[in-house]
DNA sequence: GGGATTTTGCATCAGTCGCTACAAAATTTT
DNA sequence: AAAATTTTGTAGCGACTGATGCAAAATCCC
């Protein structure tokens, strides 16, 4: 099948899925790209076939490893409240972790328009958030049949706002981050709408 | 005192404030920025000193039109909880007017690495969204102290989740953006911590 | 009107952007 | 071993980036 690849896929895609994290899309040019990931440009677009596709993978490759994190924090603990604040947790774990390259996460970095102008970043990006949305809403509803949440808890209304402010909170972070801070804010927030 | 100016350099800094706050800082070329303003570079770099200083100068004058309605708006209405509705209605009819360049809000557009990264703009962000935030301190507790608000509602702690949670709502907006939804889930939030 | 001062248009700077063409190197199939 | 196929290094594409140099044009002070 001709001469055989000689760098590591797996690892070039990590580390370019680290730069584009800490640099953005745009923000992130081709030929550093290269070097971070090790590799010229004919590897590069024999493999991924151009920045855009390559940063689609890096985003595949973040929600396969870091964003994975998330979702089996929001399943963790005993109660839907106690998933969603563990969920938190995890966040506040990935700010305070001195080799996550950005404060923002790489998906929220995602909502900028330089990224949404691409038709196929657009799809992904949204089909990843309705894709969470839909887990929590999941997660919500069984506690609230359970009679672990009121009657008047809506899961449909809330999952949007808890959504809208993790989007917040990591372009806050950007400006000025304390846990201590981000702590006590998110807890204000989570016992307010009542969870 | 030499030649006249030829040119309005207050219609020029509405232009460019409309194009920097389409297509962000980094995502407006300096041609394209001359174009839009009407000028030529002599006249540009003379006036203006630098991209930078011309992003930072568009802020301001974003800052003293279109940020000042929220600021009114905030200060409208009888109690504290109204200005606060007030000011995220004037957020949805900025959203709803089709003459709006980008659905996120220049200053919220502005938490990105690529403006934050240049400490001048840094500072001024920061020092604006401060104020925003004394501003909301000070409502929230004359209203408290007047005994609009329950002893336990603590202004300090709910203000930073109001900003952040609109700093979320400009992004979400990004991705797809209807009005009754977006009414909806601000009541449910803003009825959740207590306003 | 002459000299000083400022603005303006135009050409151009060195550098970067994403991307491609092309041939040498390495591996498989025949 | 020869042909076919794939990967790799290098050089370069045209277009664009923010910024500058310079001289002509326009205005003010004397």
């Amino acid at each position: 099948m001709g001469r055989t690849r000689e760098f590591d896929y797996t690892e070039a895609l990590e580390r370019g899925t680290r730069l584009f994290w800490q640099s953005g899309y745009e923000g992130t040019s081709l030929r550093d790209l290269l070097r971070e990931m090790g590799i010229g440009e004919s590897s590069f677009y024999n493999t991924l076939k151009s920045k855009k596709n390559a940063y689609l993978e890096c985003l595949k490759h973040y929600n396969a490893t870091v964003k994975a994190r998330h979702g089996e924090a929001l399943f963790s603990g005993p109660t839907a409240s106690s998933g969603v604040r563990a969920l938190f947790c995890c966040v506040l774990d990935c700010l305070d972790d001195p080799a996550t390259p950005s404060p923002v996460c790489m998906m929220a970095a995602s909502l900028t328009s330089e990224v949404l102008d691409e038709a196929e970043l657009r799809d992904y990006v949204q089909d990843q958030i309705t894709t969470l949305a839909r887990l929590m809403v999941e997660r919500f509803t069984s506690d609230k049949e359970a009679g672990l949440l009121p009657n008047d808890f809506e899961p449909e209304s809330v999952v949007p706002v808890v959504l809208t402010y993790m989007q917040g909170l990591w372009r806050m972070a950007l400006l000025s981050y304390s846990r201590p801070h981000f702590e006590r804010q998110i807890d204000v927030f989570l016992t307010g709408i009542g969870l």
